[in-house]
DNA sequence: CAGTGGTCTAGACCACAAC
DNA sequence: TTGTGGTCTAGACCACTGG
């Protein structure tokens, strides 16, 4: 937490910024040492925008940028007419970046590789029907590939793409680029659905990721949407001891 | 998406909203629709923030506002002098809600029973003073408990107390309430590191949870800070099958 | 009905970074 | 040096909602 000083007037100042403004952030700050250690414990009601600013000697639009940012990280609960009121149970969540595998590896510090496994274009599978709403009898781009990190396997994909809404898939050479990548730069800016579960090595994982049958794996489903229309499913299987990590 | 109107003085509202007002959220969604889906694909450079207060007919404030949101989205990326360009890969990202367990399984209908299974003080073992922190010779609260659904095991917690840190925790009886949800009412803001990964059932997994010895589970480490001092780690491994699940 | 947050505006100054 | 985003201000009107 930055130092915060009270003035004489008033005003508070960040230590080491130049005095007579009071930013959005030193107001931030504030609220937060009174939320989470001072005064204003859980249910308590906040002064109003407008006396806050006077407290702090701004104006009230800094006070809401403040406050909205507050309410962003499920600190406080702000309705109209009822004020601003501290959370008795903070809202907690997580974020989880979702980086492409290739900045995973060498995020490690490791070199990345890639080798496409298997490719093939069959009917698609009930299930994938369901999944990306297929019409019956459909083909789909089915895609095995495996990803690694210094030469030992990292993380096994299997990947279905719809040619049918995404047809230039068909003709695309996945032999030396990853489909991930291909998929971002042909459809950016997609709506996606992931899940995180654990599940036990089939012979997909025994064979590529040097699991033993039924060992735990660490298993990644995604389906992704663009323009209404479902795209893709991948199943992302990861190597003996991978692990998820956030912050909040 | 909503409905956008361009209008012939090129201002550009919300269908049904009053006229005469641009909203940010219309300049947002305006923005947004050219980025995915229109002109400004990946690697554009967009006009500047007055050129588009501008060309929406509002004040900068506005356009800044929207622009900062679809920042936070990973869409694009800001900075002064150079101009804000649209991400050649956005910045994925998920958030989760990491609820109380008794709101996770209230939320799928079911009844939530809790119950204690073992509590004791021993010696803090190594790897906990590592990760608490703890002095030589510490000893901890260390509690094992169980989360139903309906009757049925949901949850397996397996949690120690710094109770140097906490020691009201000693005297308390988690007969009867779970230790997070008195940890969340105790120590309403905490930061907190947690991970997910998929490891083998054990004995207390085997024990509580009826898996089979070596059976995936989805186990989830999750380690507490209040003001500087660490105060909880909790181990929890969840009923075979379950699954986390997010959008973005 | 009236209090509170939600948002817009017009103008201003500043910080950073590319040149 | 200068262009661009970052932020603050003072004032205003509006939308929601509790009483």
């Amino acid at each position: 937490m930055a130092d915060i000083c009270g003035r004489a007037d008033g005003r508070f100042v960040m230590a080491g910024d130049s005095p007579g403004r009071t930013t959005y952030r030193v107001v931030q700050t504030e609220i937060l040492r009174r939320i989470t250690g001072g005064p204003w414990g859980p249910g308590t009601l906040l002064p109003t925008e407008e006396d806050l600013a006077q407290q702090f000697g701004c104006a009230r639009a800094t006070i809401n940028r403040a406050l909205r940012e507050i309410d962003e990280l499920g600190l406080i609960d702000r309705r109209r007419k009822s004020g601003t009121r501290v959370r008795l149970a903070p809202v907690r969540q997580a974020r989880f970046e979702i980086p492409l595998v290739r900045a995973e590896v060498e995020a490690t510090g490791a070199a990345y590789r890639y080798s496409l496994v298997h490719r093939e274009m069959p009917d698609a599978p009930d299930w994938l029907r369901a999944r990306l709403n297929l019409a019956p009898g459909a083909v789909a781009l089915h895609l095995i590939c495996m990803h690694f990190a210094d030469g030992a396997p990292y993380q096994l994909e299997d990947r279905w793409i719809n040619i049918t809404a995404l047809p230039q898939a068909e003709d695309h050479d996945f032999d030396l680029q990853g489909p991930n990548e291909w998929l971002i730069a042909t459809v950016p800016f997609s709506e996606v659905e992931i899940s995180f579960e654990a599940t036990a090595a089939g012979v997909a994982e025994v064979t590529h990721l040097n699991h033993r049958s039924g060992d735990p794996v660490f298993h990644v489903k995604r389906t992704t949407w663009w323009q209404g229309a479902a795209i893709t499913h991948v199943g992302l299987s990861y190597r003996a001891g991978h692990r998820m990590t956030a912050r909040y």
